[in-house]
DNA sequence: GTTAATGCAAACACTTTGCAGCCGC
DNA sequence: GCGGCTGCAAAGTGTTTGCATTAAC
């Protein structure tokens, strides 16, 4: 399961684990990309019909102070997706030559936005951009 | 003033040019970058107290539907934003090799979580992505 | 046994809509 | 003068909160 790192995670970290909150996360993990508040809501509905909104979006507020789901606004709906670990993109700066990562969820409204909007699927498997770094944009 | 043409092209297409939609019109451009409903309502409350909510959103619905504005959702509000006529990035075919324009706007949220989450002020002037157009998708 | 977490309901903020009167053209 | 646009009020959405009860530890 994608979400069993999570699920430890959170234990470890003095939360409860419980029923709600695993079938919120194994909603998550359900689809790979993001997810609407409603569609986990729905999910765990199935399995779970004392499911309360609230609770979805209690859970999700803590998973995401805890930075293990982001959050994402594309057209006027908030969209949730699990964080993996391990993918990333490169900023690299100019400045002093040092490359930073970060998330491809910061690219997901890009995409999204070139694909809904043009039908153009844009290359972004190992994306890099350049720039300025906070320390090199200091000392100027 | 920034907001001559819209205007023009408002009136032009046929839309009446009321006193609200100038106004609102004038917020949107007193403001560099992007602007949220509440503040736009503010700024034209102060010259004309009788200004309705309402009108703001139906105007700004109007703006969005005939492309002058740009409507984006960045950390969980909505936010407005003059289209400028000129500038723009490319989306580079890697299928037939050409060129398409897509606005700076597309990037103003990845632009901005790079500066606020890592202090990155990332390259964006000159800005071009590959990837495959719609036309090429569809023929594979 | 404690205390955090849940379900429920109510409150909340933001956005949209119906309608009568008004005003830009 | 006609019809689109506005202000007003009311209804919708989506999200948050207070509180008593429940269940994870």
């Amino acid at each position: 399961m994608r979400h069993t790192k999570t699920l430890e995670r959170l234990k470890e970290s003095g939360y409860r684990l419980t029923p709600q909150r695993v079938m919120v996360l194994a909603a998550l993990a359900a689809r790979p990309g993001h997810i609407g508040v409603d569609e986990i809501y729905r999910q765990v509905y199935e399995g779970y019909p004392y499911i309360d909104v609230a609770t979805v979006y209690r859970t999700l507020q803590l998973l995401k102070n805890l930075h293990m789901v982001t959050e994402l606004d594309v057209g006027g709906t908030t969209r949730y997706e699990l964080i993996e670990a391990d993918r990333h993109h490169h900023m690299v700066c100019r400045g002093c030559g040092n490359a930073f990562d970060f998330s491809p969820t910061y690219l997901v409204e890009f995409r999204q936005r070139l694909t809904q909007e043009f039908g153009f699927q844009p290359d972004l498997e190992h994306f890099a951009i350049g720039g300025l770094c906070s320390r090199c944009a200091e000392s100027l």
